[in-house]
DNA sequence: GATGAATGAGGATTCATTCAT
DNA sequence: GATGAATGAATCCTCATTCAT
């Protein structure tokens, strides 16, 4: 469909400059069209930036849902948490990225709807990892910091990895989960353990080759 | 000085809508001069935002020789690393936003200037935590995506953290010590044990008072 | 077409305030569309110029050479040479003055370029009446300053003809044809023996009508 | 004086750049002072061009009535005229082409002050040469033609000649003096036949070193 | 569907000039 | 005499967007 050439060239592009810098015809002459006909597709240069952060963040929201549902273990449930959303990022670094960065640009309504979307999602990591402490599982001095370390080290993995480095997803996935029963002070929980998990989703709206590397990009 | 107050008012803008987003009329109308005028002190836009992220990049650097000098030990560095670079992070919150995520709005010559800053002062870390993991002090499962996760958790805190907030600087410093030594499989190093570090230092571009406050800020 | 315009607008003003002192909108304004709309047809106020003096400049070294291949004899290519030249001058007074006066607006790359047709131009010139000289067809006491006296003399008619004054183009022609005869020391040659010149060109950058007089103008 | 320095550096800058091209930054620099400065000494850019453009004029003008009164002959006042005209344009070409091209940049009063004092001077080329040709002295077959050739060759050494060239002034003054004779069709008059003249006058705005060389200047 | 043309608003920057020091 | 500071107006140019074709 045109709409997500659109959305993934307009991901590459607000990735590589931010989404204040770069131009509607420059996002029109990377797809190919004329910048009216961007207009036919996309609505505006905000829609395409909200169009791509809403289905980034509703796929959060699902994959999160889903990933607590199957275990009422607070240890399971951070584990199956950190390993969806490293693989979400992991599998779409740019979508996340712009996702991440770029709510400020928006103006008031879609800005407080997203903003909203990512509260809630940021609370589910905040309702386990609450729980988590209080039933003794995890062994935490701070829970505010520790959320937001932890949310600030994964969210970064859309930073630096890239899907045609060294590393495969799962391995990074396996990385993360380590370091985060680490953080919390749990015995590390095996792939096994954690129990199966949908592959992550590619977005519509992450664009597939080409990726501009992060000057931390696997070798 | 008057460039000081600019580079206060810039930052708060830069850190607010991004560097792109943000009018050079804008940034004159906030310090309460004509825009004609910033050019008087600060030569043009991209000055204003290469002046801002190199004092900070240059006093991270020193910091952290400051920090790995004083013991040979990988903990210790490490944890003394950490503590600088969280105070830094915190005291200057603003500051160290628009420095982490700005670099992409520079043209070639400071870009590369400054990019090159970057990498010696995340070299030190990789250095650090190389030697720790090869002597035995640090337990760790891969160094790189290790490397990686800590410093964007530290770089976090710059993100969420407020002078203003809940927690003072001290505190923040000691939790990100303690999560440190966790992610690399090392005991707890309190505060004395790390043994005396310099306060950390307000850069001269750092906005005082009136903090816009991040969605995460402290309640 | 709408270039053609917006080059004949620049003409008239260029050639009545410089280029310098022409504002991009008050072209916009002499075309009757905004000032923005121009840099659709013309790409910026640079390439109107260059545009314009390219064209001029193209047009004079096709006249010169068609004007020196007729006959070999010097003093017939002088003359069909000087009434060539005092044509398109006389024809497109203004687009000729422009091209004159403006080269050094240029900067560098267009500079070089443009400095290079009218060298080569010039060069027609030197090399006729370096020959005619030789020959003894001519009689001069300093080749350069004869030249380059003539040169300024016939570019001067640009200076002060108006296609709507008291003369008409051919008589201006057979009068600078004649002054030429005497300033290089041959008898007359008349429009006759100097054979078939195809008609000056109207160039496209030439403004039709409402022609700001020179002070010097036909009365 | 500081006000010959400021003239001086303007002339060189309005002489390459043109007027409306040149800075008042630029030319406080050229100076070596603070642009504000140039205030207390020059008035305003306007009356520093004015100031330079007059004084040519005016000495232009009382060469010329100088150069007329000593013979009631047409050809040796033309002679005389020309010589004086040359000189002047040779000694002082900067000036000389600063006040020929730039009297478009002048506002209305200066404008038309200027203007007057030009066509004065014309004016006495006018008459001379009209009692020429009455009185059978010279064989012209168009007045204005011949005069606005004449005016144009003289005027364009400004655009040639440098102090430091190959020939020196009096030799261009000779040359000039025996293309006039040719152009006005009467036998050439030698430098002792027209008279003594004062030596041509360095005028103040006149720079003295450093030409920046035309294209054409002597080899 | 697709686009060239069009524009008002705004982008960063430079302008000539004034004035208090 | 000299200048740094200051500014409103103007500079060229790009912006996101609309609309007739």
């Amino acid at each position: 469909m045109r709409l997500e050439e659109i959305q993934q060239a307009a991901v590459r592009l607000f990735a590589q400059k931010g989404y204040a810098a770069t131009g509607i015809r420059e996002l029109g002459r990377a797809v190919g069209i004329n910048s009216a006909t961007l207009y036919h597709y996309a609505g505006s240069k905000e829609e395409v930036l909200t169009g791509i952060m809403r289905s980034c963040l509703e796929q959060l929201l699902r994959s999160a849902l889903d990933a607590t549902s199957t275990s009422a273990d607070p240890g399971m449930q951070l584990a199956r948490l950190v390993r969806t959303h490293v693989g979400l990022c992991a599998l779409n670094p740019l979508t996340a990225k712009v996702t991440d960065q770029e709510i400020r640009a928006l103006r008031s309504h879609d800005h407080e709807a997203l903003i909203g979307l990512r509260d809630d999602y940021e609370s589910i990591f905040a309702e386990v990892i609450e729980r988590g402490a209080r039933t003794g599982v995890f062994h935490l001095t701070d829970l505010r910091i520790t959320r937001l370390a932890l949310l600030e080290m994964c969210n970064g993995v859309a930073n630096w990895y890239r899907p045609d480095g060294r590393l495969d997803i799962t391995e990074v996935q396996d990385q993360f989960v380590e370091l985060v029963c680490r953080l919390v002070g749990m015995p590390p929980v095996s792939r096994e353990e954690s129990g199966e998990l949908p592959a992550p989703i590619q977005l519509a709206s992450e664009p597939i080759t080409d990726y501009p590397h992060g000057t931390e990009a696997a070798e």
